[in-house]
DNA sequence: TTGTCGGCGATTCGCCGACAA
DNA sequence: TTGTCGGCGAATCGCCGACAA
């Protein structure tokens, strides 16, 4: 998988990164060695109606999906409350169910493009709910395998919020170089102003015609006619993002990030196809009832909370005794897409709506933020939906958890993808944090450490991750834990000129995240590290235990070799044919940017389970 | 009341007529000698976030509100419908209940300006319904006095279907010259080319400003910049309509009717405020288990059956008992908005839901219609929503109901109101298909009786109502019963000259259907009969015994006095002050047009119990 | 009386480098 | 490298009678 960041900026206080592997292109399933544990068809990637990638592209960095034929439990409060009024006490429906993932559905709004998807839940019976509980089965184990059945697809994409330029009337769409490049079929720069028409698909699958032209001084990638009649039709404005996505057929796909401001508000329909009618909810207090399957959409850009959580995640919220006073870390989306970490203080704990759900863990935690900025949350969260930090008094229990759940899970998995030492995996969103880029053909051993706590980080156990926000005042702001990480995973980047500001991120090697998969499940002598990295199911991990911080390589895999193919010195080299760009499919770099960017994160796991802190 | 129909056609096929009274402005409820029967809070008009007669305007025709005080019969069946799937098995609703409206409040949908109301109910104690079912009590005496506290605000108003030339980006808004002498402000006509900057807010209270200019040769009337910002942004496309009303202030309202095609296809929001959340049926069914107050939606626009029923129109199709064989006509709006009947045979009765909604009058009735045309609407209909019609054989049953309804009812009532004799009141939107207009400054006595067939409408004890579709076939259209109401009722029209054909309508004494009224409760005495023939509630009136055809006058009654201000000849009179025209509210001319205008019918009663049939 | 059209300004759209940042 | 701007054709928009229907 490729990163680059793109952007630069004044002194060299953000470090680049990248990370890169060849991707077996195979869409096969390989390891199918499924767990066997539970007699379910094996888990296949969601599919929808809209396209994968495109979908996650548009979902956000934060975004994650169950994945089909997993364990999730679902949290009722949390999917009820976003219809105001129903009456669920009559129902008496439990807190929270554990269910099976049927199917996942993706899906995009009709009016405003927004992406949601559709969940197809069954409830699971008691029997497998107390294994699962009591470690009998070890409900990772079978999130482990998808990835290899996953699509290794990789298109090319960009993503660049739009200027004034950009969407005003007086002209058209400035493409970023790079994105151009990337996506979109190479030009005869021969000519004096080499043009193309390019056609490109929205979510729903309506094509739009682009006239796509080189020209201007300096040269630039310009997309002129049909640029407006797009921004009207999709009423784009400033602060928006368009998203362009090369398919591995060479489809182009186009999608849409709206900025996040008055969200619904009614300029669109609001929820046109999310399918919050009365037989929904009621269909679901009916299901629930009988225990039969039924279906649940979930509009990831309205409601950030999640309400289906995997059920390793939220047993692990369970082991981790909350309390008063705790510090914790949270993820959030910035008005830019950009993620951003808060960090806070659990100030109580108790049923946010103890009449219609009592004992629900759904926002059960009282907080209280330490930024000011972040008083614009809400001040309840949900115990999976952050991570203990600071407070070492309850480290010892989120260590206990761990090493339980270690003991009790993993036994053959383990053997056939050894890892290097105790450090498991992390999130991969983190690494489009960095601010820098370079591009080039070799990869680079790179990261200059960070003078960050190491020893805080490390002691309690449950931080030690990038936070991204005291960053902010290091001149390189390499996270703490990469001081540790860095002895034995390297930085994957490519030489080449730093790149200037930019908001836009590029995807050479777009992930996919299917599937929860774990640090030890990497298949590293395959070669697949990229498919691998595409599984981060629940991107916005909130593992109490990352270990490998993203923008980092792998050392001593020979397997994971880097191509970079990217020649970008020759952009008027006209013999530049169309073959030799869909070769760079292999190429695995990717390409983000600093804060002004749209940011694409997915994690690599959602949850950790290595002795070694 | 006034009513011209503008419209001329080639020859004299369609006769003119207009209902004219001096109307007292007063807002102070007259007559409230309330039934005290109940203890509820005195009716009123419904009243909501909308211009009350903008929204009957924009609902069309055949749409009617049940009235807030009076008894309805609620079947949830047809309000469960809208949401597909919504289980209801597991909640026992019973399939009619006796309810009191305790408030209408009147909306309109965001996005599109579709009008719905939204109405507060309370299921009524089974003592009530038993009495009322039993005739104890008489449900219509509660609705009889509502008109007199119904605001006398009779706006100036017309609606105009759009043109192509309309919608075009090439021009302006062609404004009928009636209508525009009737609600805009006067032009200083001396000018060149006068012109003047209408304001007009439109269902929402959003502000639209226009030019208005008289010019071109032969002049007309033009609103020109500002109109197509308002297209735009409305949507608004060749075949909707706009409605243009100027209330009691001057101010000027703008309503829009759309087309019917493809309604709610995602174009706009769909049920964007249309409450149909999961939240509101839930909410529905626990206040009928508890017997509390509900709120429920409706839309009349998507769905033209009612499922709030007023109670003795309920009771009067429980009186007759339908049986297969029997015909029947029911009424329709067309694509243009107009009113169309359609009549069919009685196929069957059953229960359209035996499983979910066992013994619900729902759409019991299997039918098939006679028009191939009518074919495309649904083959099942509910009791309430025809009129029985042609066969004898169940005349004596109906009459009998009728019979036994005018024993119980109706004691003092009758004797303030006196009838001339045992003709009852009509649809008032039936004078909307007369075709011919007549304008000028005298009560004319009119009507050239029609040749219907006379003795079978009478015969018939259901029937004889102005059906409008055999009327096509007619020189001269006047209904069948026109012949025996005709003898005491004269049309009041104003004389001038013919108008051409033409698709708008217009009102100058706005109809205001707040309540239901019986010809029987008109105070003739007051010269009040405007407000009282505001009063249909139910606009679309399947009562079986019509007895006032609309387009008639009140012959004998002094108070009747109908006062033309209107001057068609002084268009370019400078003289012509605001005043003046503001003087003309009391002009109780009406226009209506032939079949391509848009027609507005509000039932003066929408149940008969009159003795002689 | 009013729907449509040709004529024609006025306005906007939208393509193009020229600049910086 | 790319966001914004002035310059400018070109394509609409939109106001005006001239016609009929």
């Amino acid at each position: 998988m490729g990163l680059i960041d793109l952007n630069t900026t004044e002194d060299d206080e953000t470090p680049y990164s990248a990370i890169s592997s060849s991707s077996s292109s195979s869409h096969s399933g390989i390891s199918t060695s499924a767990s066997a544990a539970m007699v379910v068809p094996p888990p296949l990637p969601p599919q929808g109606s809209v396209c994968l990638e495109l979908w996650h592209a548009c979902a956000g960095p934060l975004i994650s999906l169950p994945k089909k034929g997993s364990i999730v439990v679902y949290v009722p409060q949390g999917h009820f409350e976003q219809a105001h009024d129903f009456p669920v006490s009559a129902c008496n429906i439990p807190p929270h169910v554990f269910c099976r993932v049927l199917d996942v559905k993706l899906h995009a709004e009709e009016g405003s493009d927004e992406v949601y998807c559709q969940v197809l839940l069954v409830p699971e019976n008691q029997q497998l709910e107390q294994n699962v509980r009591e470690g009998v089965i070890d409900a990772d184990a079978e999130e482990e395998d998808t990835e290899a059945i996953v699509k290794s697809t990789t298109p090319h994409m960009f993503c660049k919020t739009l200027t004034a330029s950009d969407t005003s009337t007086h002209g058209g769409f400035s493409v970023p170089r790079r994105a151009a490049e990337d996506c979109f079929p190479p030009l005869d720069y021969g000519q004096q102003r080499p043009s193309q028409e390019l056609v490109a698909k929205d979510l729903h699958g309506s094509e739009w015609r682009f006239r796509h032209i080189y020209r201007g001084q300096p040269r630039r990638h310009l997309l002129t006619t049909g640029w407006s009649a797009f921004v009207n039709k999709k009423k784009l404005v400033s602060g928006d993002a368009v998203l362009f996505l090369r398919g591995e057929d060479g489809e182009l796909r186009l999608g849409i990030r709206r900025a996040v401001q008055l969200k619904s508000s009614g300029s669109f329909g609001g929820l046109s196809g999310m399918q919050l009618d009365p037989g929904s909810l009621m269909d679901v207090v009916n299901a629930l009832s009988k225990r039969s399957a039924f279906s649940v959409c979930y509009n990831p850009r309205v409601s950030s909370s999640e309400f289906i959580i995997p059920v390793n995640k939220f047993l692990k919220s369970l082991d981790c005794s909350y309390s008063a006073g705790m510090r914790f870390r949270m993820r959030f989306e910035t008005e830019d897409a950009a993620e951003r970490r808060f960090t806070g203080l659990i100030a109580g704990i108790s049923d946010a709506d103890p009449v219609r759900w009592p004992g629900s863990k759904w926002k059960c935690l009282l907080v209280r933020w330490d930024d000011i900025e972040a008083s614009r949350h809400n001040n309840r969260v949900s115990p999976w939906e952050i991570e203990p930090s600071g407070s070492a008094s309850n480290s010892s229990n989120l260590m206990a958890a761990s090493l339980k759940r270690t003991r009790i899970g993993f036994t053959s998995a383990k053997l056939e993808f050894p890892v290097p030492n105790g450090i498991g995996a992390s999130d991969f969103g983190e690494s489009l944090r960095f601010r820098k880029v370079l591009q080039g053909q070799e990869i680079l051993l790179c990261p200059p450490y960070g003078r960050a706590s190491f020893d805080e980080a490390r002691g309690s156990g449950c931080i030690g991750r990038y936070d991204g926000y005291p960053m902010l005042g290091s001149r390189n702001g390499w996270p703490a834990q990469m001081h540790d990480a860095a002895t034995h995973l390297h930085a994957s980047v490519t030489s080449g000129q730093v790149s200037s500001p930019s908001s836009v991120l590029m995807f050479q090697q777009a992930v996919n995240p299917v599937s929860n998969s774990r640090y030890d499940n990497i298949n590293l002598n395959q070669g697949s590290y990229i498919s691998e990295a595409k599984s981060g199911m629940f991107a916005p991990s909130l593992s109490d235990k990352p270990i490998l911080s993203s923008g980092l390589a792998l050392e001593g895999t020979t397997s994971f070799g880097v191509h970079d193919f990217h020649n970008n010195n020759n952009l008027l080299d006209g013999s530049r044919s169309r073959d030799s760009v869909l070769a760079m499919r292999d190429n695995q770099d990717m390409v983000s940017c600093k804060t002004g960017c749209r940011l694409f994160g997915f994690s690599l796991t959602d949850d950790t389970h290595i002795g070694g802190g």
